[in-house]
RNA sequence: GGCCCGUUGGUCAAGAGGUUAAGACAUCGCCCUUUCACGGCGGAAUCAUGGGUUCAAUUCCCGUACGGGUCACCA
């Protein structure tokens, strides 16, 4: 009989979904997924002071977005609820009064200038220096009788040492000295980070738990307080870092100073969900025996294990992300495409946004949906361009030439009824063999004739069919009269 | 500073006591081509460092350096 597999994200609602947090979650879920679990969202709203409106709403969409989804939550229900962490302040408060009585904790009713006078004075920074641990239980009483304000703190040992068995970083053991009497519920009675998420995990029964690596050794305080309880511990799990590096070279946590670090903004920016998703997985984790590196997410459940996780801290590549998000462009279906690429087009192409040629063009060859733009430049009109650009050493086209050929295929072109790509490609190579020049030298004059610019999203021919038989015409017109003068 | 963790090309990384040390992004060159992109081929580029252990270490052990994390009434 195997154990049920239990995974959980417990987001902060702060109003953006951080992509270090994001991966996080993505792990959590995979490892849950792969082991036929179940993944429980919880949202954990402890601290009164960061509450956000509407900040739980961005932790819904990005699960649904990236496909993440849970089978116990706020929105969903589920048996363990209620899933927001200010909801259950009475639950944290009825265990911290046990754990009290077990010796575990104790109630501290020092003051916060206390406290940061001892911080002042303290050399080493030494932390509280454990004044109510102590107390006599008649003192206690009558403190709380008398409604004195107070804390309960966890009641480290003072002697030896807690370790446990990460399934990432192995073992880890820390001496309890280094402890402090932490905090477990605070004045306002709302309970920390600390205390409340041992005791939602094991109440949800969550048997993994996945977070980043900076809770590797605070965990030791957090496996004593399941063994004060005489609660199973759960299988840790503890992710690498996601770094980022900067214009100097120095790599960092990942924040705002190395680029977008949110989903929200990821997105908006033009990146797919499931690219964000697929290049997230690698960063910090790759699937054994096979060099793959296109999965939905759907497909990274099957192949994600935990030992393919690192250790090592991951420098978040932008650039990477964006040849994922190429190859996430160029799959799409061209209409799913247009749909997504039109609230991009800046005012000047909006009247091109549904034409399905250009669409087409412009599809394989942006990484981002914002370059759209660029792209498209060349429908905007006929820039003012040197001439220089009609010479090509690789055609061997002169500018003189380039005239020779537009004027040459000016009243052919003047002819063509059927305005396509396909008729007007076999015209100009008819054109080349007239002439003697390569096809090559045909299209590169009429391609920079035509719109005046080095780079464009597609040949000469593509160009004039998107541009109409007018409009092209008038281009080459005006390109042949500039050359003249 | 104490404690904890990490270190394979610019980046993500596979790997294993004996290998020509995979692969991908980026970069460079060539080919393809209707410019660009795509695609194909190829190049340059890596085991932080000093000591052990061993016939043999990049791989195991110890130290050093460097990087990161953590020491809150934040999570």
């Amino acid at each position: 009989m195997s154990k049920e597999f239990v995974t959980r994200f417990a987001p902060s609602p702060t109003g953006f979904m951080h992509i270090g947090n994001l991966r996080t979650a993505l792990y959590a879920f995979l490892l849950a997924r792969a082991n036929n679990g179940k993944f429980i969202l919880r949202i954990e709203d402890t601290d009164q002071e960061r509450l956000v409106e509407g900040a739980v709403d961005v932790i819904y969409s990005t699960l649904e977005m990236t496909g993440m989804t849970h089978d116990e939550g706020p929105d969903i229900g589920g048996p363990n609820g209620p899933y927001v962490q200010s909801e259950r302040k009475d639950i944290y408060m009825k265990y911290a009064k046990e754990l009290v009585e077990k010796g575990g904790a104790y109630y501290c009713f020092c003051s916060k200038e206390r406290l940061e006078k001892l911080h002042e004075d303290g050399d080493l920074g030494a932390g509280y220096d454990r004044h109510c641990r102590n107390l006599p239980k008649e003192e206690v009483e009558k403190n709380l009788a008398a409604g004195m304000p107070f804390v309960i703190r966890q009641k480290m040992p003072l002697e030896g040492s807690t370790g446990y068995d990460d399934s990432v970083f192995g073992h880890i053991e820390i001496e309890n000295a280094e402890m402090q009497d932490q905090i477990l519920i605070k004045a306002d009675g709302f309970p920390t980070y600390n205390f409340c998420h041992v005791i939602d995990d094991h109440l949800m029964g969550v048997t993994h738990v996945v977070r980043g690596s900076e809770y590797l050794t605070s965990t030791p305080k957090y496996v004593l307080l399941y063994d004060a309880f005489g609660w199973e511990r759960p299988v840790y799990c503890h992710l690498p870092l996601l770094m980022g590096k900067d214009a100097d070279g120095n790599v960092s946590k990942l924040s705002k100073r190395h680029g977008s670090v949110s989903f929200q903004e990821l997105v908006k920016n033009g990146y797919l969900p499931q690219a964000i998703i697929n290049y997230m997985a690698f960063t910090g984790w790759c699937p054994k025996d096979t060099n793959e590196e296109f999965f939905t997410i759907d497909e990274l459940t099957k192949v994600f294990s935990i030992d393919g996780i690192s250790k090592s801290p991951a420098v978040f590549d932008y650039e990477k992300l964006l040849w994922f998000n190429n190859h996430y462009i160029k799959e799409m279906p061209l209409d799913e495409f247009m749909a997504k690429a039109k609230p991009y087009y800046s005012e000047e192409y909006a009247a091109f946004a549904d034409n399905e040629k250009l669409a087409k063009l412009i599809q394989t060859r942006i990484s981002v949906f914002p370059e759209v733009n660029e792209k498209a430049e060349f429908v905007k009109g006929l820039p003012d361009y040197d001439t220089e650009l009609f010479v090509n050493k690789k055609n061997k086209t002169t500018i003189e030439q380039c005239a020779d050929i537009i004027e040459y295929s000016l009243p052919k072109l003047k002819d063509v009824s059927d305005w396509s790509n396909d008729t007007l490609f076999e015209l100009l190579k008819g054109i080349a063999e007239e002439k003697g020049v390569k096809a090559g030298a045909v299209m590169w004059a009429i391609r920079i004739g035509v719109s005046g610019l080095a780079v464009t999203p597609g040949g000469a021919t593509e160009l004039m069919e998107i541009l109409g038989k007018d409009e092209s015409i008038k281009r080459l017109e005006t390109s042949l009269e500039k050359i003249r003068n």
